[in-house]
DNA sequence: GGATGGATCAGCT
DNA sequence: GCTGATCCATCCT
């Protein structure tokens, strides 16, 4: 079965993919929320990208996959989500990185131990908000627990900024590959004197 | 608001 | 052994 949105991912560029999914719903059991904050990877030739150099593990395994794969990574305590972007064996990807919540707000605060934006507003902090897991890598987006509904809101403006926790790689460190809803409380690492009182949205 | 260090662990070299 | 696409508490200014 076709899905609109696994169709437009795999005929869009990734930078493009990574602001377009700005305003779209993530959707996990009855947990629902609207993506805030992206980053791109660029593949082969991204050195933050964990496909850099065609590198191809076990773990790494779902980039390479059909567009619209999920790829979990988990890095210490925490995991985060990926959407791959490109067709079979064209290892790039968005991560997504914060998101709003909509539904499930209780059971999310519950799973995190926090409530408020420190509830999604990273992205290890999200997985856990909404209960992703390794058992949830390698599925196609829409088939299984992951569902992302695509459009969704539309962003007020969308802001570009280098990726987070990329040091010392030059390019790589230094470009604006990091999208996100500007004055949206729910991203990151936001000042609390670039929120904005409508959260950003149009 | 910004900087720092510790927790913690699987996967790769 | 070493290393992160992190998070949080705890300083300091």
């Amino acid at each position: 079965m076709t899905d609109k949105l696994i169709n437009w991912l795999d005929q869009t560029d990734t930078i493009t993919v990574a602001q377009g999914l700005l305003g779209a719903v993530l959707e996990v059991g009855d947990c629902a929320g609207l993506i805030v904050e992206t980053e791109a990877y660029l593949g082969e030739r991204d050195r933050a990208a964990h496909a850099f150099g065609g590198r191809h593990t076990r773990t790494n395994a779902a980039l390479y996959g059909p567009a619209g794969t999920i790829y979990v990574y988990q890095m210490r305590q925490y995991c985060l989500l990926n959407l791959v972007t490109q067709p079979v064996g064209v290892p790039q990807c968005v991560l997504v990185r914060a998101v709003e919540p909509l539904l499930g707000v209780a059971e999310m605060a519950m799973r995190r131990g926090r409530s408020g934006p420190a509830m999604t507003s990273g992205p290890g902090k999200l997985c856990q908000a909404f209960a992703i897991t390794l058992a949830d890598n390698q599925q196609l987006v829409n088939q299984g627990r992951v569902h992302v509904a695509w459009p969704g809101r539309a962003p007020l403006l969308i802001a570009r900024k280098p990726r987070i926790g990329v040091p010392n790689k030059g390019e790589a460190t230094t470009a604006a590959l990091r999208f996100f809803v500007a004055g949206n409380p729910y991203v990151s690492d936001v000042k609390k004197t670039e929120i904005n009182s409508n959260g950003g949205w149009q």
